[in-house]
DNA sequence: CATGAATGAGAATTCATTCAT
DNA sequence: TATGAATGAATTCTCATTCAT
């Protein structure tokens, strides 16, 4: 390090600004670069030692899960704020918009991004999902033969399209997910493949296959 | 390894056996353990050193490329078939469902599987695949908003679903398919998203990102 | 830590309570968990901060010493009080178990307990082992032959005895000890190799090779 | 490196050797300059890189493992001389001798020498330190309420005495071991302290405590 | 004067690639 | 030509010490 980024570098910032700032520091780089990222990567954009985000974060894991906590809790601020628009039909469709968006913003952490460990904010977000749809439905939005976990197959999907497109047509998932609600409307029950099971979901949650 | 092990193993095996053996071992390791698997693994299956690898192929990169060139390959035969049934929906239909299968049996791949650098060989796919969507909608099967990018995106779509529910529910993605299927039959026009431009498209395919 | 708890922890401790507390600490830590114990960790004990140590010991290693020290107080002490002894045979005796005893009291410590910086102390313990040595070879319970160095030599020898046995047999020494001492007892004069001599000794003890 | 180190550095050395010299670049290292020299340290040392001592050797702690053995190779060795000496009292004598040269010969070891993980190999010992020990006893030259333990445990008590004089004193043990050889002599049977249990001397080596 | 957050060199380990045999 | 041993840069994590507050 040169004198010049020494004098740069304010030692002993306030110590819950640099935990912001390496919370910040670690979902861009994530975001960004994905979680592969180097500690010593996210450490400089926080203008940190490494030993100082070890210091808060024993492990890289411990780092990533924080920050896949702080994401997912903007998917239940989410659903929240969905819940109590007027409209059952618009809150369901502005949930789904809204997790395609958010994918968006953290393509580079969508690897992980659905393995949500902590049993009562999985069970939590999968209640207010199957409030969010169950009230659409009763509107007579979407079709009762679907259940949550077919929402939460949809939501996955847009990963991939997320992650291929961001870079060179940032809306591509919009039109996948316009096509997908098309196919919610009522009209076309009478489905050959059942659900994924709850239980199958909740192991793909828990578990984090790749 | 004994001397005699040796002379078991080398002796003049022949050089475009091989070749499809370290082909074979790589495809295989791919499909079961991702695309992160060691050279050293993939040798050790294939009954050859590291170096043969090498001297086949100059990168590990290089070897990726050409296990997915045969999938790809597969894809167009997949489609060619397609073209050749009678019944054009049906044809349209086995096609996709075929892409679903085939990303299932090659899950370890699909982080990379739509990366194709062969100029000829995309322009090929695509215009196979054109011409699957058209017979269809010609047939009425499929609504005339759609264009190809709209089923690349949807096999794109598939990967995410397929990598995370691979292992406790085989037949998840069939469920979305056919949900999007249902999206893809004539009555729902008047879209308000765009679909992905061809531009964007070949330069996703083209460029790989992650 | 809230405001609160920082006033009713800090507000005036007296500095020499500081430094009693943190010897306490660090004697405890090193007595269990042995001398890698890191600093943060004493300093919790003690309720200071390392930076309060590090006041107090410009070192780790000065800290070590400090620790230390006290106990080889200890170790005068014991001379001193075998000396008074009206039996010299039962002084020399008591020495020896009580230096047993305190090496088992501090197991964490032994890897350098035994090495002494100070001349002065160092002088002293030699002086006064030497006293004891010769009041009970001048009352016919130990033989002539033997220097204070290898009374010396005898307490090292305790060390790993006790390292390794201390958590499952914590009276192992005991034996080893009391063999030794029917080894010192007259008759088996004519020993073929040196005692080690002074200043190998004092090297020893000086320099702390481990 | 400098293009002459490249130089002088053989790529691709003999395996057979290399193995070698790692061993013996290890086992040099690890005598020198302790168990914690890094691997760093060894492979310049071995004259090869740190990788090739992890193609052999898994771990640190395996290479680790690796010395210790064959440090241990060479006790059992020496019991096996011993007992095909004609008398068993020498056979005894040279065997304790042996034990306290090979300490001396691997001090930076000592800290692990005796931890013996392998059951058959610490039972070997075992059954042949009794038979040197019980041979002496027939003969008259050691006492008969020793047991094999108190052996054990002597030899523990070398490694501390060892460690500390190496440098400045290298035939310090010898007297001490001297010493310990008159309080074995017959004569002084009536032990107030009981020996070490096998069951607590094996806890002891397996366990390796420090 | 006390605090404890921040530092960063150092240690073990991995793996794509090279190249002597 | 085939082999697989060797390489070493890169990565995660630790802890004695410093210094802003």
């Amino acid at each position: 390090m040169t004198e010049q980024e020494q004098v740069q570098r304010t030692l002993r910032r306030d110590a819950a600004e640099n935990l912001t700032r390496i919370l910040d520091a670690a979902r861009a780089s994530f975001d960004e670069e994905g979680l592969d990222v180097g500690m010593d990567v996210i450490a400089a954009r926080a203008g940190v030692g490494v030993g100082t985000i070890y210091r808060r974060f024993p492990s890289k894991e411990d780092l990533i899960q924080a920050v896949l906590e702080e994401i997912i809790e903007t998917v239940r601020d989410s659903q929240r704020r969905a819940l109590l628009m007027e409209s059952a039909t618009e809150g369901f469709t502005t949930f789904l918009h809204e997790m395609g968006q958010l994918q968006f913003d953290h393509v580079g952490c969508l690897s992980r991004l659905w393995n949500i460990a902590d049993d009562q904010v999985r069970d939590e977000l999968y209640q207010q999902g199957c409030a969010l749809l169950e009230r659409a439905q009763r509107e007579g939005a979407v079709r009762r033969d679907l259940v949550y976990e077919d929402v939460t197959v949809l939501l996955w999907s847009l990963r991939s399209i997320i992650e291929r497109t961001a870079l060179v047509a940032p809306d591509a998932w919009r039109r996948h997910l316009e096509l997908m609600e098309q196919s919610f409307v009522p009209g076309g029950e009478m489905l050959r493949n059942a659900p994924l099971s709850h239980e199958a979901s909740e192991m793909v949650s828990k578990n984090a296959p790749i």
